[in-house]
This record gives C-alpha cells, structure tokens and sequence, in this order.
DNA sequence: TCAGTATTTAGAAAAGTTTCAAAATACCTC
DNA sequence: GAGGTATTTTGAAACTTTTCTAAATACTGA
C-alpha cells in the first residue's frame, strides 16, 4: 500500500462517494454506477482506481463482480492522520 | 472546510512531507522550502493550497512568514475516515 | 528611504486526470 | 455454442495540476 495512491484515490469527490456508498454493504459495479450521472466506463475507471488503492476489493458471484470497502487499508489512512495530529491514541507502542 | 479540497490537497507528496516536517512545530517558508529539490515558488504555491484547504495557517513574525499544522481540520478528516470504517470510536453521540 | 532578505504572483510548458462513446471481453443461461 | 447482460478497455477531448523562470511585493534594519 503507497500512502499516495491512496490519498490520491480518496481526493476524487466521485470516488468518495462510492465509499460512502460501499459502507452500507458490498454492491456489484453496475448498481454503483446506476447512482451517478457518469456512464458506466467511467465509474468503472474509478473503481479500478480505488481498488489499485486497496480501499476496496472485488469478488465475483454468478455474472456480477461486487465492490467492497477495505477497512484495514482505511485503518492505515487513520492512523496516518492521527500521527500527524500528534494523537496519542492510536500510536504505535 | 470542504473535504474535496482537504483531500485535494493530501493527494500531492511534497505537500504530505511539508505536513510532516511541521509535526516539529512551525517553521518559516524559506526553512520549508530548503528541504524540498524544487524551487521556493513551487512550495510556495503547495503552502497556499495547504493554507486554503486550512490544515495550515501562517503567522508573521519579523522578516518571516511561519506555518503551522491545523489540528482541528485533521481531527475532521480523521472522524470522516473513521466514519467511513463504521468506527464507533470516532462517532458523534 | 535604501539595500537586502523572504516570500508570493504571473505566465507558460509538461504531465496527469476525468470523462465520454464505442468496442471488446466475460460469463451465465438456455 | 448463441444470445444476453455486466463490466472493462481503448482512444481521444477537455480540464487541472505541477513545476519552472522571471518579476513583483513585503517587510526589516541601517
């Protein structure tokens, strides 16, 4: 995982909201592009992208390939930030 | 503060390093700028978008202009994230 | 106010991102 | 294996970002 990927990923507004959208369970790509305007092709570039990132993974069933969000590399992204902060817990010990 | 642009603005590389240098505490933009290869103007303009995405802000002090790391905008990207994971840690009551 | 140091602004080149339409692939069901 | 649905890939246009050089501004201290 490269922290810049990964920010990289999360600073698309489009892609943030797929996120958000993934937190309420796995959803397969053509139920996630049917929320945005954009076309298909394009919310499939985007999914690619965040899976590139590792902030989401994908899993095939019958003739659907599902999104799901990856909360371990979320919860390297969180504890990026809070070292940052200066946030004692949850550094390292 | 708009998430789009905080993202924004953690998806360049120099800027996370500039982040990272003022977890030592502010510094002046000359002193900032010597430790990255490229030019005073292109950190100048990384400060700015820093500035404007409020995870820094700047204070004068004789000849010099100090930046310094803005908690409170990092502890919102941090609850956003930890949010996202459906982290109960983070969440508002 | 003048000289000097610190920093920003302007303008432009190069590289990267977002989006689309169209074509390609993949896989299921009959 | 043919037809159908789901999804990705390709190639190109529009836009944005990163970086530079050169010029401008801003402030300090003599």
């Amino acid at each position: 995982m490269s922290f810049g990927e990964t920010f990289k990923a999360l600073s698309n507004p489009v892609r943030r909201e797929i996120l958000t959208l993934l937190k309420g369970g796995k959803l397969p790509a053509g139920e996630i592009a049917a929320r945005f305007p954009q076309t298909d092709a394009t919310i499939s570039h985007h999914l690619n992208v965040l899976k590139q990132a590792e902030l989401v993974f994908e899993t095939r069933e019958k003739n659907y390939i599902y999104y799901q969000l990856n909360a371990s590399v979320l919860e390297e992204v969180l504890l990026w930030i809070a070292d940052l902060k200066g946030d004692e817990s949850h550094e390292e010990r």
